[in-house]
DNA sequence: GGTTGCT
DNA sequence: AGCAACCAACGCCAA
DNA sequence: TTGGCG
């Protein structure tokens, strides 16, 4: 592997990318190279989800078997071009926002594979603009069983006259998103979530839990609501997973989730064309 | 992965 | 110039 | 305060 590095220009940012070569995915052979092209032509319809968006990365720079960690601080020696905003305990932390293909690629060039995502947008870093609905399945669970779920969970929350939207994680759950104006906190939409949740559990208490213990599931789906919380983040659409095949969180139609056998259908190969 | 500090 | 060390999240709850 | 959890 030729351990140098070369500079390029992305749109008017000139950026230094190094080790393009490096295979961060040996089961698939996917190089940096390559996952920085996914995320340029990926780049305008992920910019236009992330938008404002603090953002929490997932970095890899050993591959998806080495290290990985997570990383909300924006470096010192970041360039001034890429956006931040002061969030946190005593806005101790300068999170990244993306704004353009460029800050795409500085990202991709630290083997952030994953993008994820806080639920506020600029400039209302207060109120989530989203309540989410993880479903989390137990080890080995089929997936065509949690789209099942996700479909009456689906019924069952717009019957409160919420619209969801729904995508896969990439790994092995599934999100319902329900568009929010930016109004309430997110302690009030926590608390809108969990009297979705709990009558939904009642409902299906063979199937689902709100136990986030793994003693306490016995086997059964987590509908995760605890993400709704400040600081807390979700895989944002479109991102890379670090996993073996680079899967995508890809959102779907409701029709098209019916048809989805495995989530691994949707990764770095194909996730640009849908 | 990038930076800093030591040899 | 080369190499080793160091750093890179957070919120909540039960124990 | 720590450990488990996502
Ligand atoms: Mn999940
Ligand atoms: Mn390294």
């Amino acid at each position: 592997m030729a351990k140098k590095s070369q500079w390029t220009l992305v749109g008017k940012r000139k950026l230094e990318l190094s080790n393009l070569e490096k295979v961060l995915f040996p089961e698939d052979g996917v190089t940096k190279a390559e996952i920085i092209e996914y995320y340029l032509k990926i780049a305008p319809t992920l910019l236009q989800h992330i938008k404002g968006r603090a953002l929490t990365l997932i970095r890899f720079p050993d591959g998806i078997h080495g290290e990985n960690f997570y990383q909300k601080n924006r470096p010192e020696w970041a360039p001034d071009w890429l956006e931040f905003v002061k969030l946190g305990k005593e806005e101790k932390k300068d999170y990244i926002i993306a704004t353009e293909p460029a800050s795409l690629v500085w990202l991709a060039n630290l083997a952030s594979l994953e993008l994820h995502q806080l639920h506020s947008r600029k400039p209302d870093f207060e109120h989530p603009d989203y309540m989410v609905f993880d479903l989390d399945p137990p080890e080995g669970y089929d997936f065509p069983k949690i789209v099942a779920l996700a479909l009456d969970l689906r019924t069952f929350i717009e019957s409160f006259g919420y619209t969801c939207f729904v995508k896969t994680t990439g790994g092995k759950g599934i999100h319902i998103c329900c568009p929010l104006e930016p109004k309430w906190d997110f302690h009030t939409v926590f608390e809108a979530a969990q009297a979705i949740a709990l009558p939904f559990t009642e409902r299906f208490p063979k199937e689902t839990t709100l136990h986030i213990k793994k003693e306490a599931r016995k086997g059964r789906v987590l509908i995760d609501i605890f993400r709704i919380r400040s600081g807390q983040s979700i895989v944002s659409p479109y991102s890379l997973r670090g996993r073996i095949g680079a899967p995508v969180s890809m959102p779907l139609t409701w029709d098209e989730l019916t048809l989805v056998k495995n989530p691994r259908e949707f990764n770095i190969n194909n996730a640009v064309d849908k």
